[in-house]
DNA sequence: AAGATTGTTAACGAAATGTTAAAGTCTTTA
DNA sequence: TAAAGACTTTAACATTTCGTTAACAATCTT
């Protein structure tokens, strides 16, 4: 999965030129980055070799319309927000229709601010979600519900027992996490063997950590362990 | 929020008839058709006999619970979402469990317009789906309605499970889906042979993808899969 | 220094999965 | 209504994966 992204990256595509760079330039003030397009082809060659967060298509477009592209943008990616800008003109039930394959959509013309505001929603939304049990580890990158732990495109996959371990050590990073706590949450019991089991898979975690020496995991010794990052 | 195109058809399930009917009653003010069955068995002969597009269960129910109804209207149709009304008293963890079965739940006493809210969602929501039912996977294009695998004008035609199953991780690509979700959905029950039976579809669905080596379907040990295109 | 705790590696065995084929089930067709 | 065909499930066997345990080394505590 990728990095968490500075800026946000919106692919506007509008065919008049002039009104497509206001909305450029309101929105690159607002720290969003903006890739403009004038057609509807030009567009979906742009969303095939580009990653996006949030597709602005109007509806009326050379070569082709807003409405088809959004059906071949959805084909490559089904999360993804597309708000739609429709002329006034558009009759309701049209409009209607397009409300099914779209997440917003405004009516020209329409109040730039508005339109950020709307957007702002669903990135936060969209950050929010993708957010979710996902830890940053130094140079490495855990996702905890997809099992991944990754370091520069090198994907290692953790099994469940590794992965809620790591889980439990991130969510309390710099705190000592106790050998019981751990044992009773992950391993269900607290034995002698359970406890040997546990160090055999911290010694796994360092083994998959090590790239970056700045992350440690440090014993203490009849307590627990803790994770740091210098 | 405007109203779906034709009338949306509910099974309310239900056994308190005053709290029935005024569900039904601000249903159907809202244009939706409404079936009230006011216990388990008749709800049950009612779904074999007519259409729904959505469930709207009480797990107490008279003759046959809430979840063991899910199940067996799941046995008819793996799709069709349902909503659970529980009762506050209900412990936190016998929820999770019906978590598994339900797409949403609701707990009594509710506010009817919240239900209302929700359940749109779920209309509009498998309305746009099968608007956006086709998938771009690497080099093939996968159309579920039609049930066809397309692959440089080649067509393998898929059974409904297969297409099923190559739905359910398309819609998911890069995650990792529980072997347990899709057992469930599409199966309809979770147990040991049902599970060898998916292990067979998914050793077929991988035949079938293996014309473009980009593509992997990928096994989560005692987890799941995930496809991934490289 | 002695005993307890932890680090690390390897081996074992149970369980999960991959794959192919045979056996069942259901529907279509003649 | 029987045979054929399409599809799913079950069986069988090969392969892989993973957690535990054992074994021994290293480290800590007192």
């Amino acid at each position: 999965m990728k990095p968490i992204p500075t800026k946000a990256r919106i692919l506007l595509v509008e065919d008049d030129t002039s009104l497509g760079y206001v909305i450029k330039d309101n929105f690159e003030q607002d720290q969003l980055d903006v890739c403009l397009c004038e057609d509807g082809e030009l567009a979906f060659q742009a969303f095939e070799t580009n990653p996006f967060d949030l597709c602005v298509l109007d509806i009326m477009l050379p070569k082709l319309d807003g409405f088809t592209l959004a059906q071949k943008i959805r084909s490559i990616n089904k999360d993804i927000p597309i708000i739609f800008l429709t002329a006034k003109s558009m009759k309701e039930d049209k409009i209607n229709g397009f409300q099914i394959g779209a997440d917003d959509y405004m009516v020209k013309p329409f109040n730039i601010e508005e339109l950020l505001l709307r957007i702002k929603v669903f990135l936060k939304r969209s950050v929010k979600e993708s957010m979710t049990d996902f830890y940053k580890l130094g140079a490495y990158n855990f996702n905890h519900p997809n099992l991944e732990l990754l370091h520069a495109d090198q994907i290692k996959h953790l099994t469940q027992k590794e992965a809620d371990l790591l889980k439990l050590l991130c969510e309390q990073q710099d705190k000592v996490v106790k050998r019981e706590e751990i044992l009773t949450k992950i391993w269900g019991n607290d034995d002698y063997f359970a406890g040997r089991s546990m160090d055999v898979f911290i010694s796994k975690l360092r083994k998959y950590l090590s790239h970056d020496l700045q992350i440690e995991i440090i014993n203490y010794h009849g307590i627990g362990f803790k994770i740091k990052v210098n």
